[in-house]
DNA sequence: GCCAACGTTGGC
DNA sequence: GCCAACGTTGGC
């Protein structure tokens, strides 16, 4: 199976790529997506071993901070099922969980952010699911040429 | 099934 | 803080 390409979104204040690096085995589950386009991501196309650009949304400098590797396939986010959870939703069913997510680990944290700026400056990157109108998903496909780009771009800055 | 109202996302 | 864009909810 050829591995397959990501870009995650995460609020810099909730959680960011220093405190993915903090956690234990740099890993950690991508837990509370909320939104069904994601969540059939996760359930249904997310595998070990895909890479993952870290985005960093709604915050001072919006940009790709480095990237991950995929290290669990989906399985239902437990957070659903529980009550003191903000992510609980009494709505789905233990036997046919609605949510799903992965877990991920740190590969790299660039030494220069590749920002949203940045992105958009890129002819060759006119078509990254984030850069079109009105994008929000949280979890998206990256094209591997787009993530190649991402990365080497990094490099240069 | 339509659609208005509402809530959320996220760049600026 | 503003607001455009999008997703979800729920009455009909």
């Amino acid at each position: 199976m050829t591995i397959k390409y990501w870009l995650m979104k995460t609020e810099p204040t909730t959680f960011s790529i220093d405190d993915l690096a903090a956690q234990v085995d740099q890993t950690t589950c991508w837990e509370g997506v909320r939104n069904y386009q994601a969540r059939n991501l996760l359930r249904d196309e997310i595998e070990v071993g895909d890479r993952v650009l870290f985005y960093h949304s709604a915050c001072k400098q919006p940009a790709v901070v480095g990237t991950a590797v995929v290290c669990k396939g989906g399985y239902p986010d437990p957070f659903q099922f529980d009550r003191k959870s903000k992510y609980f939703d009494p709505k789905s069913d233990p036997s046919n969980p609605r949510w799903y997510l992965v877990d991920i680990k740190l590969e790299r944290i660039f030494d220069t952010p590749v920002t949203l700026a940045q992105l958009r400056d890129r002819a060759s990157l006119k078509e990254m699911v984030l850069l079109q109108k009105g994008s929000r998903l949280s979890v998206q496909p990256v094209r591997k040429k787009e993530f190649d780009t991402v990365v080497k771009l990094a490099k240069s800055l």
